[in-house]
DNA sequence: TAGGCCATCTGGTCCT
DNA sequence: AGGACCAGATGGCCTA
């Protein structure tokens, strides 16, 4: 695997420097970033301008450096490591994915967000195929669209339990070798 | 050469 | 306290 190590950056490692104890953080208002104050929620936590939990914001307080120079640069190596650890687990992940997802152009590697948008067509496609073969129809509401969701979970579930997951992805194959020859 | 995509580093918060 | 998770910054590679 090719190494994709940015010469410069690497060269500049600022927890390698001699600092004090104290380090003092930007003063509010004179950061780079300032104005680019994006609020976003993830998974029900709210992603956007840092701040503590006494809702200071973090760039505005000083920050406790814990230990010697040295040994900040070793964890700092350290935690590098797992979060590319931690990406790679990440991408191996996109990879399966793409291999479980059909697509047309396959000389092509599919981006990131090409490979989750075509997941969820696939998952969406699948749904409308196997609620049909039910002899359900297609949802007309939000309230519809939701029972036949939760109806749907229902019956993965219930197939999970009894026959395993390799028998469910074997049916799910036969349903889209259905799908694809009507 | 600009723009898209990506890997990596970094420093912050959150969770166990 | 330490690891996981996250998003911003940065720079390399590739393609139109």
């Amino acid at each position: 695997m090719k190494s994709k190590r940015k010469g410069t950056k690497h060269a500049h490692q600022p927890w390698a420097e001699p600092e004090p104890d104290f380090q003092l953080e930007m003063e509010p208002g004179s950061s780079e970033q300032e104005g680019s104050e994006v609020s976003v929620r993830l998974g029900g936590r709210w992603r956007g301008p840092r701040r503590d939990r006494g809702g200071t914001p973090v760039g505005s307080r000083r920050r406790r450096q814990h230990g010697s120079a040295k040994e900040r640069n070793v964890r700092r190596l350290e935690s590098n490591e797992r979060e590319r650890q931690r990406m790679h687990k990440l991408n191996n992940a996109f990879q399966a994915l793409r291999e479980a997802i059909p697509h047309v152009n396959t000389d092509k590697k599919l981006s990131k967000i090409e490979t989750l948008t075509l997941a969820k067509n696939y998952i969406k496609a699948l749904t409308t195929i196997i609620l049909g073969m039910s002899g359900g129809c297609l949802p007309h509401s939000e309230s519809q669209a939701q029972a036949s969701a939760s109806r749907l979970l229902q019956c993965y579930q219930q197939h999970l339990e009894d026959e395993g997951e390799e028998s469910l992805s074997e049916y799910l194959t036969q349903i889209h070798n259905f799908s694809q020859g009507s």
